[in-house]
DNA sequence: TTCAATATTCATAAATTTGTGAAACGGGCG
DNA sequence: CGCCCGTTTCACAAATTTATGAATATTGAA
């Protein structure tokens, strides 16, 4: 019962920085911790300024991303313009590599070193054979992992 | 036989660019993707500077970066001083998360919101326990997914 | 329709990241 | 022992990213 605010404002902050270090932009990724550990289910753009010492502007710009990528969803509020803000209940999936199609298109490439190297048996060649081959496991696997973890929270609601 | 090396040109800036845009610093993914398609064993500080138009200063920058992730390995070339950079046969492996704490962090933050909000019931603290679930998941299975890589590896080598 | 409140856009400022040149360093060879 | 080549370090410059403030647009209510 006794929300110890502070120390959620250092899960906020230093779970940001774990991702943020790891190639996810910064507002976002405190956005992101911000709308995971409120009370209700969702936060105004206004409180998420407030909460995070961000200009109107920032939070447009933060949001707008988060959007685009899936992992917030926008829900109007009957008779107000102050549209709510929620994490839907696969954000987490959303951050993940796995959900974009980078896997294949770098396993594409390595394919087409091959091809350009036109020598089967040349190093560069077995390297580039190497790479594509880790990428096609990679673009095949982490859907199926994702898949798994999908049925396990089915399993295992909430 | 006839190496075509606008095309692999082509190939070492178009995947740079996508590892670029997945987070990984721009000249460390360049000189990777060099590694990858030379022809021999691997490269000099010199050749990769020439290859890529780049100054000796950032390529020391960027093998050490490298070599700290233990995505290049340096070979002392007897009786000179210009060492050989290669990649390892992992090298792959290597640029991924799976690799690195990261997830097993962002578990152990979700977790510690959890204690903070101290209300198991509260929407927040549910949010944050499926967080810390989906990373522990992640945790547990991505290095299990490698081994099986390098299992897979081992039956068809080269 | 007009007002009040909120959201978005755009140009710019601040901060961070990335790469350069010059100088210092260090190992190999005469 | 001392010179030479290549590498690394350091301070600085360029480029990119990120956030801001002011102006503009949009919506709900009177």
């Amino acid at each position: 019962m006794a929300r110890d605010d502070v120390a959620l404002a250092a899960v906020v902050e230093q779970s940001a920085a774990v991702l943020t270090a790891a190639g996810f932009p910064k507002l976002p990724a405190r956005i992101l911790m911000t709308l995971l550990v409120t009370e209700g289910e969702g936060m105004t753009a206004g409180e998420l300024g407030d909460a995070l010492n961000a200009s109107a502007a920032a939070i447009s710009g933060a949001v707008r991303y988060l959007q685009t990528v899936g992992i917030v969803r926008r829900v109007a509020q009957p008779g107000s313009r102050r549209d709510r803000y929620e994490l839907p209940d696969n954000a987490w999936v959303k951050t993940m590599d796995a959900e974009r199609p980078i896997y294949g298109v770098l396993a594409s490439f390595a394919e087409a070193a091959v091809v350009a190297i036109d020598d089967p048996t040349s190093a560069g060649s077995l390297r580039s054979a190497d790479m594509a081959a880790f990428y096609r496991f990679l673009a095949e696997r982490l859907p199926q992992l994702i898949e798994e973890w999908n049925e396990l929270r089915k399993g295992n609601p909430g």
